[in-house]
DNA sequence: TCTTGTGAAGTGTTTCACAGCT
DNA sequence: AGCTGTGAAACACTTCACAAGA
């Protein structure tokens, strides 16, 4: 057994809600047992791996037998800090913003949509669920109050920046970023991108045979890649 | 100047693609020429890397000079083979893939959007710019006649599986899937998931400050992370 | 016999330091 | 002097092989 602060590497920690997906899946089907070879069945990975990431974790397992799902889920649940549930913002009530929102509004759990601003006078004041989409102009005043914790950004590339700004002014320090553009905040927050285009560019080079790019191993592993 | 064959990484071919849009962007306000500094800042990046990732493809600076912007654009589009247009389908007509056809309609150039498919009576036949919402049970065949090289599903999780799998019977090699399941298909296709619920799973992880998950370095530094 | 957990080996990636042009 | 390009070192991650336990 290993001292619980000597951690899983940030790939493995990338990894491991991709393990509780799947395992949710798992015992929403009723299953209460598995093995390392059936979770990397369900995940795309490799059973080495997940045997890896999961025994840096803690003893989760009976050797000769394999890993309880419940309780698998709660390990991984209680590593990750997820008992706890994340107050949320969303910057930008566009499409995209919209999708996302209904998304958040019934995921639940892990995550709780707090507040919605946007900079049209013609959607502020629309409701979403039992929230109401504010002027961009109170999201400072707002993350303060609400303490919200994560903003997401889905607003047109030219706003992401002084939107960003005004939410790191606010005291957040997690941002995901739909916007395409690199956006420039102080090192006291994180930001993730997430972008269309590039995840299709990066999509693209992966086209398997005719070899393209050294070798048959066409793509890294990571948690949102699965070559087969 | 190396052999076009010996390749970049598969890391660093995940990072060219943001360097095409940062580049982009530098050229669109006007800026000619770069160094690796700039582009560092640009981008989040190391200038370190930026050089190396660089200097894989071609010798495509000039030593105590720097970059001509227009130049390498071309170089690394050509690089990616992006001087072609890849016929993309959609599969999943609800809020997000609307959101999503939207955004592929009006950034044209490497992607055009040549099919759109629902499973719901309600929404076949509706416009989608000059296209026209198809039923799934068409993917098959429609996908064989245009010739689609890459699918996007944004169905509900219990239908990704089937629309993958009448994809790939359609000859697809390449599925970006925002369906929260892990898809299973021959090794012909390469998937690239997205899901929202995991990436604010992996954000939650980034917390900075209260050092979490070993050590200052609290994130691998790929195109889609920016820990400043 | 089956499966986990883990040191060790192998592989890939980043960082460093500096040689080589301009 | 300034910046690129690159071998070498340092680091991180994955894969392997097998010991240990049920």
């Amino acid at each position: 057994m290993k001292p619980d602060s000597v951690s899983v590497s940030p790939a493995a920690a990338a990894r491991l809600p991709l393990y509780i997906r799947s395992l949710k899946e798992l015992a929403h089907s009723g299953v209460e047992q598995v093995c390392s070879r059936d979770l990397a069945e369900a995940t795309g990975l490799e059973a080495h791996q997940i045997r890896k990431d999961l025994s840096r974790i803690g003893n989760l397992g009976k050797r000769g037998v394999g890993y309880q799902v419940d309780g698998l889920i709660d390990e991984i649940s209680t590593y990750l800090r997820l008992s706890r549930t994340w107050r949320v913002a969303l910057i930008g009530y566009g499409r995209l913003g919209a999708a996302l929102a209904a998304h958040l509004l019934v995921s639940g759990e892990n995550f709780r949509l707090a507040a919605v601003f946007d900079c049209s006078a013609r959607k502020i004041g629309a409701r979403v669920g039992d929230l109401e989409v504010m002027s961009w102009k109170r999201i400072p005043q707002v993350f303060r109050e609400c303490a919200i914790e994560m903003a997401i950004i889905t607003t047109p590339p030219l706003a992401a920046q002084g939107v960003a700004e005004l939410a790191v002014e606010g005291g957040v320090r997690l941002i995901l970023n739909f916007a395409p553009i690199s956006l420039n905040v102080p090192t006291t927050a994180v930001v993730r991108n997430v972008d269309l285009a590039t995840e299709m560019l990066a999509l693209s080079l992966q086209l398997p045979s005719k070899k393209r790019l050294r070798g048959p191993r066409i793509a890294r592993p990571t948690a949102s890649w699965a070559s087969a």
